[in-house]
DNA sequence: GGTATGACGGACA
DNA sequence: ATGTCCGCCATAC
């Protein structure tokens, strides 16, 4: 078991009702940044996660319109709140889940407004 | 064990 | 805007 499909599965989860998150940036945050195709193969493989708040980069849902899987997932985030448009595309500036930003820790204190 | 194929994404014509 | 080519990685033949 690598560590890294772990990884993906775990964020996946992780993207909360109603967010969605693109391939790459799942796999750039699983550390492989150049490898949105395993995101891919890992939603694949596994049945139980909601890969359907995984979309492309360009914020459209990845399955070719007309498909079942592309009406199947938008039903399902349509469930879930998120507007999506005819043609499949979603506004990530609103939908977009990020992930909460590490607070700095260490020595801020004394660096902090040295930037 | 090559080779082709994706629910991808970037570069470039 | 549209199309091709290529890097990426797991899977299926």
């Amino acid at each position: 078991m690598s560590s890294l499909n772990e990884k993906i599965i775990a964020l996946v989860h992780n993207i909360p009702r109603g967010r969605v998150a693109t391939y790459q940036q799942i796999a750039a945050l699983a550390g492989k940044i150049q490898a949105p195709r395993l995101v891919v193969a890992v939603l694949k493989k596994n049945e139980s996660l909601p890969w359907q708040r995984v979309i492309a980069k360009t914020g459209k849902i990845a399955f070719k319109p007309g498909t079942h899987n592309f009406k199947v997932q938008v039903r399902l985030l349509k469930r879930e709140g998120v507007i999506v448009a005819k043609d499949g595309s979603i506004n990530l500036g609103k939908y977009q889940w990020r992930r909460k930003p590490r607070r700095l820790r260490g020595q801020p204190h004394m660096f902090r407004d040295k930037l």
